[in-house]
DNA sequence: GTTATAAATGACTCATTGGTCACTTATTGC
DNA sequence: GCAATAAGTGACCAATGAGTCATTTATAAC
């Protein structure tokens, strides 16, 4: 529909500009943090003028919660019509759902949120607030049923649920931060899939040893 | 030896200082991150004027540093000198340390430091890499170290070693970042016992049911 | 074409804050 | 007591960057 090939210096595409902002700005805060991205950064990495920000969001602070509150619903939307493939049991439920989790956002511009929110809460509890109820507490709602299922099954072991689903989640978070933090320490980058698989083994048999009948 | 009844508007105190500053600024860097975190308000919790920081240190970030850098430096140093308890196996150990990490460093402002490290990353890569090599990968070292012993001795099923540390480690950095992050959305606090508990049971038995021998 | 209008911008302002400095006050040595 | 010295300070400066606005330019309507 419009002229893409040659980025001339002035373009009006109002449709497309907010996600191209949301986008660059996403990149921006994930990367220096909420006080310390210049809105000019993001401009820059959007290719328009500072001033044009503000045809879009009000201020700053408006512009990340608009990132944020923009990608969680996204994310949010995608896991509500495509939830993860169609479970036979608790075991197969939470496998489909650390492996989507992998799938869906380790990979994506998306992994950088939770790094961001967990480092401006102190700054913009609202934020903060937002994540842990829409995000933090449906994924223990999942996690805790799927456990409680599971063990009223015969399929797990009871646990302490209230408990153990931070012990389920925890690896997803630090695969993500180490990403977003601590990649760059490094010579390889972080496998996923072996992450994930690593996580599933210790998570499904433990550690110790079992000299009798090996769940597969 | 000084006087500390009645905190005077004007005291000499060059030896009680540098630890108070670094105290203040420490829980200011956590709670706001290093550059929301204004240096008059690191002087107002310590007691002193902005100027009396700088006869201590450079700058704010040279402040940074030291903050992070010292909180490690003695950490690393009861580390070093009183290592967790005796331990008659890998399984012991892995519980030793994991319940010496959580004595020590989730309910003391130590705990602050990976959220800081990990928020600051981007924009200061020095901190993470010190933190990379200083911190994570001693942790990583001890733990793998536990799990091939454990494998060796046939304590433990062998696992993706280079893969797994992580998963053990996840659940630590989860509790501290939980604290420092999403503690003020909840009614309860978090209770570092059970969830230390909690991640013991799931980490060496796992989740699928053991008709044999539990090994206890 | 011509005009209307909405997108986009560069140049500006102004509040904030890191950093400095001349000066004040506590402490130490004699 | 009385320097001498070092700790501590308030008031200031300069740079930075969020936010504004008059103006320019692309697009749409006719």
């Amino acid at each position: 529909m419009s002229v893409r090939e040659r980025p001339l210096r002035w373009q009006r595409r109002a449709d497309a500009r907010p996600q191209e902002l949301l986008d660059a700005a996403l990149a921006v805060f994930v990367e220096r943090g909420y006080a310390a991205t210049r809105l000019d950064e993001i401009a820059r990495r959007a290719g328009v003028a500072k001033a044009t920000l503000y045809r879009y969001y009000e201020n700053k602070l408006e512009l990340f919660k608009a990132v944020v509150r923009h990608s969680l619903v996204a994310s949010l939307d995608e896991w509500a019509t495509r939830p993860p493939g169609k479970a036979v049991g608790a075991r197969e439920r939470l496998v489909s759902l650390l492996t989507a989790f992998m799938e869906r956002v380790a990979g994506s511009p998306l992994s950088g949120i939770p790094k961001l929110v967990v480092a401006e809460a102190g700054n913009i509890p609202e934020v903060a607030r937002f994540y842990h109820d829409e995000v933090i507490m449906k994924a223990r709602a999942i996690v805790v049923g799927a456990l409680a299922e599971g063990a009223a099954h015969g399929e797990f072991r009871p646990v302490d649920a209230e408990y153990a689903w931070r012990i389920i989640v925890a690896p997803m978070l630090f695969s993500i931060i180490w990403k977003h933090s601590f990649q760059a320490c490094e010579a390889q980058p972080l496998d996923f899939r072996r992450h994930l698989d690593a996580q599933l083994d210790l998570l499904f048999n433990g550690l110790a040893v079992n000299t009798k009948k090996k769940v597969r």
